[in-house]
DNA sequence: CCCTTTAATAGTCACTGAGACTATTAAAGG
DNA sequence: CCTTTAATAGTCTCAGTGACTATTAAAGGG
């Protein structure tokens, strides 16, 4: 950081790509743009866009989020800083350097075309491929962060309403990680965590299911999770 | 991403900066430099410097890393992308967007003034206080991810020569932690984690010790540790 | 050359947490 | 009212680990 005046710098362009995530019909989905011109016109891509002066990324991040989503008040969603991506070739016009961001979004609002994007959608996340520039590596890191982030934080509360089942937080856990769960092994652990969830008094989903209603819970005051919540390993992983 | 030309974008500068640790003496150190020049002159900070136009960011914090340690070969060490800071007030002079490594040496060789830098210097962590920019800030995140990641990765081996043997390795863990930690249980976990280490067969520890000499081993070929070698609560985690 | 010191290595015991189940309870709907 | 459906409660067992004791192997001083 030294020695500005002695050293020449390159100007860089600095962008924000927003990885949103959210649960639809028990399939992770991400939300998309498509893009309207050159390059790679006609692509989907995260959706994103320049920082502006007086913001900083995550300030970028939190505005692109709202402008995308149409959600007036992004302030409680989890948003968080992936990784900062530089190679020089990954814009074919300029230099622009991209900061990362993984969104979580409990339910999906109907994705209008933002501001800056031709048509904005939800698309399950294993159809999302072909991705301007080198988004689809930034999708896959950002799902790699958000499965191995369920394992040790409260993180899977971020996917879900202000009150849920623990029904429907176990979902979240099976969507993301693709493995099924057994129901009273995850109720234990998730009940014996303390500030993981806190129960709803006498509160249970009336919406018309078949079977017995469930409790409903909130998200506690805890972020982690000690011990961790592994997933299952299905041989063994790497180690 | 879209719309280049519909919107004006601000140019950043962006720079690298490095937290380099080491272990010295049974303390963690990390690496600094004393800036010459204003803002912050005489005040130590993170080395690091400008992403220069044909390099990303992690070839950058590579090359400033070899010309801040005076290493000739830099490749095999361990350096990872943190998080990139990018508050608009950050730098007084100008809009710097900076991208945040954190770099582990296994031993320490003597700093010597990089090319850009007035003199640099292994500092204990400890007493690295009032540093320039937001360094401390970047410093603490990179310390507290360290110790984190030594839960679940093979890390630590970063901080030890190719031939290290067990004391030392967790010599590292209770530096880096802060805590002492039991040495045979300490040592059945390390063994029973497969690709964590592999003995180097029939080597010992010569160096003038006292006792019975230690047998010698390697890193192995494993990334992570399943399950994660926790670190002890002292009361309880947040949780 | 023995005997003490020092540290590495081997082994034991008990408890916690989790995987794999089985059993019970409570409501909805015909 | 009785069947269906799903939530909730409980059991059994084993792997992993914290706490601890015992043994082994070398160095160094008398």
């Amino acid at each position: 950081m030294d020695g500005y005046d002695k050293y020449a710098f390159e100007p860089f362009a600095v962008t924000v790509d927003l990885a949103v995530f959210t649960l639809r019909a028990g399939a992770l989905h991400v939300l998309l743009v498509e893009r309207g011109q050159e390059p790679y016109a006609g692509r989907w891509a995260l959706p994103g866009g320049f920082v502006q002066p007086d913001e900083s990324a995550e300030s970028a991040a939190r505005r692109e989020l709202g402008e995308e989503t149409g959600l007036t008040d992004v302030s409680g969603l989890h948003l968080e800083q992936l990784r900062t991506y530089s190679e020089p070739d990954r814009d074919p016009r300029m230099r622009v350097v991209s900061v990362a961001f993984a969104a979580l979004l409990p339910d999906a609002p109907e994705a209008h075309g933002g501001s800056d994007a031709a048509q904005a959608r939800w698309t399950p996340y294993d159809s999302a491929r072909e991705l301007a520039f080198d988004h689809g590596r930034i999708l896959a890191d950002a799902r790699e962060r958000v499965g191995a982030k369920l394992e040790y934080t409260c993180l899977a509360t971020a996917f879900c309403p202000p009150e849920f089942t623990l029904g429907e937080l176990q979902q979240v856990y099976e969507t993301v990680w693709g493995t099924a769960l057994d129901r009273p092994n995850f109720r234990r652990k998730v009940l014996a965590t303390p500030g993981f969830v806190e129960a709803v008094p006498g509160a249970a989903r009336l919406t018309g299911g078949r079977g017995k209603p469930a409790a409903l819970y909130r998200a506690g005051t805890a972020t982690a999770l000690h011990p961790p919540l592994l997933r299952p390993t299905p041989e063994g992983r790497p180690a």
